[in-house]
DNA sequence: ATCCGATGTCGAATCGGTTCGCATGAACAT
DNA sequence: ATGTTCATGCGAACCGATTCGACATCGGAT
């Protein structure tokens, strides 16, 4: 059932047919009753992918995201959740594409082959091929998250460095004096993940200004390693009481390391993260995390891109929020200097 | 960059270009790498939407999840992870349709325009307006999941019946005597979702052949929800040692009000639910559960779709899974009726 | 009676590919 | 010299929409 069919049945020419339905030139009453009606018995739906090759516009957007393989975290998934949302809102579709592995088919089906009027990207290296790709075929792209040269793009990103140094400081507030870093996986931060990076560079920092002895590691996105994680930080780091950390999916597991080990939250150890805000009331105890709003970046990272799209000449957009951190139930003065004991 | 203008400069036509980049007609030797030598240095790449239009094919099919707003459960984030996964691998990517809401402007834009081949539905119920539409409009598609009338299309589904049923009689071989279902959401199941039904009558039947008591009850999907509804079972049925599940997000909740009312599991209280093996495992304890391989019924329910977009007379398949329940950590012998008392 | 501007409709071109039928020319057989 | 075959490549039609320029009709003004 296609336009020609259409106007056929209801006796005018196929352009009549399509202004009746875009309302772009006016078309008599008369005729556009007719014409809906046999729309209405054959239940014609235009054919979106003609309008698109001649539109030039698929009203789609490709979402990148980390390989389908590796589970996501919470935060991924709020970011994924917000942008359908989002582009949904704004009658777009969204096409996936789990990339960042090495042959990425799909990222080059997605992207070179003009589907999709814009991408959002997830999960940004500092060096990141899909972005110098990205630029290359000129198609507009907004990073949640943003490579060593953010200058170059537009993105939504979270302060990592400034969040994780507020960890550590409010952690010094209550006393404590030997504090890990729990980042992400070793892989993701040898591979230039940029959140892992800063992470880093904020806790060094901010234990520098406090000066605190200080341990920084990697763990996997998950409960298993968090408790091996923590596992041997008490091991290896007798004097340490707490912990900040950006990898969420670990803090279940690094809270049953602890329960093991005797060691109660918060009264013996404090944990102080960056974490989507559900995720950290959710825990028992509920997480003290800087709370990242997933939805609002995820939907300004849209609005950012509908922008790019009407308007390619856009000058680049740069997000970066640092939200303060809400005391739940993990963080607590330390014990040992407590002035009381 | 189009075809026509690789055309000119390799001074042949369009239609040399497509054999020779289809290979459906010999092009001499000679011919072909003067065209490749353009197409490297233009980098060009065909147009996925002149091809999908000529083709009638999109190369795409459309993932049909629930609404955005709702979090989805671990396991509806392995089907939606192994789908993807399944379409990368045979070279498909895929449509996003956050739908099953009321307006599904989503829905009607993916399945009503022929953006997409085939479709893959999840969260079906025992009626099912989307079904109807896929049927209405021809297009093939797939269930995660069926309706009432499962012979009327094809899917993958899991057995919450048989394995409902197996939690009970495994709980009740245990000395359990009074047992409650948690159910997911009173909408859900009140919205007529297939599992939520299907596992009320499993554990009806397996109560009455044992002769047990017990109760059923709804709720949310989250750890909050999943906490007061153990509270509340607690209070209002005092004899109560063991719970029946399908509602893997509220498990978390579930231990902590256990805990609270100072009960420890498995010793005082039995946990035994349907779930995604790796989430089963990560709790603690790691869940007595029938492990619900994901990442397969994602990939069949692919699998059977791309053999019916190839053939649409396919005739319809079912794949109804009921895997065994992995005894770990939740259940443990009723203690009021331990022999030794 | 003529001209004018709306108004409503049509035909043709276009988007960027694929594919079918045919033409060209060289090689080979008769 | 003529006919046949095969390898190549060209031109045109087509997929299903949108959109531009042109045209017919008609009421109203001159």
């Amino acid at each position: 059932m296609n336009i020609g069919e259409i106007a056929k049945r209801s006796g005018v020419s196929r352009s009549t047919v399509s202004y009746a339905l875009s309302g772009k030139r006016p078309v008599s009453e008369e005729t556009r009753r007719r014409i809906q009606a046999v729309i209405d018995e054959l239940g014609y739906r235009p054919n979106a992918v003609a309008k698109a090759l001649k539109e030039g516009r698929t009203h789609t957007i490709g979402l990148v995201i980390p390989p389908a393989g590796r589970r996501l975290t919470d935060m991924q998934l709020g970011f994924v959740a917000s942008v359908v949302d989002a582009a949904a809102r704004a009658d777009l579709d969204v096409l996936l594409s789990p990339s960042g592995g090495e042959h990425d088919r799909s990222f080059e089906r997605v992207v070179g082959s003009r589907r999709v009027d814009g991408v959002v990207v997830m999960e940004i290296r500092l060096e990141d091929d899909r972005v110098t790709r990205l630029r290359e075929t000129g198609l507009p792209f907004v990073g949640i998250g943003r490579t060593a040269r953010p200058e170059e793009m537009s993105w939504v990103d979270i302060d990592y460095e400034t969040l994780i140094s507020r960890c550590v400081h409010h952690l010094a507030d209550l006393g404590h004096r030997r504090i890990a870093l729990v980042n992400r996986s070793a892989e993701l931060v040898a591979a230039g993940y940029g959140p892992g990076h800063r992470a880093q560079a904020g806790f060094a920092r901010a234990v520098a200004e406090r000066g605190l002895e200080s341990v920084q590691t990697c763990c996997a996105d998950d409960a298993q390693s968090g408790m091996s994680c923590v596992e041997r930080l008490l091991a290896e780091h007798p004097g340490l009481t707490a912990v900040a950390t950006i990898n969420e999916a670990a803090v279940p597991g690094m809270y049953h390391a602890l329960a093991q080990a005797g060691l109660s939250v918060p009264r013996d150890f404090s944990i102080a993260g960056v974490a989507a805000q559900d995720w950290a009331e959710n825990l028992h105890p509920p997480l003290t995390a800087a709370d990242v709003p997933a939805d609002e970046l995820g939907a300004q990272a849209v609005e950012m891109l509908i922008q790019l799209i009407a308007d390619p000449a856009t000058p680049h957009r740069h997000v970066l929020v640092a939200p303060p951190i809400s005391l739940r139930g993990t963080t607590a003065p330390a014990r040992s200097h407590d002035p009381l004991h």
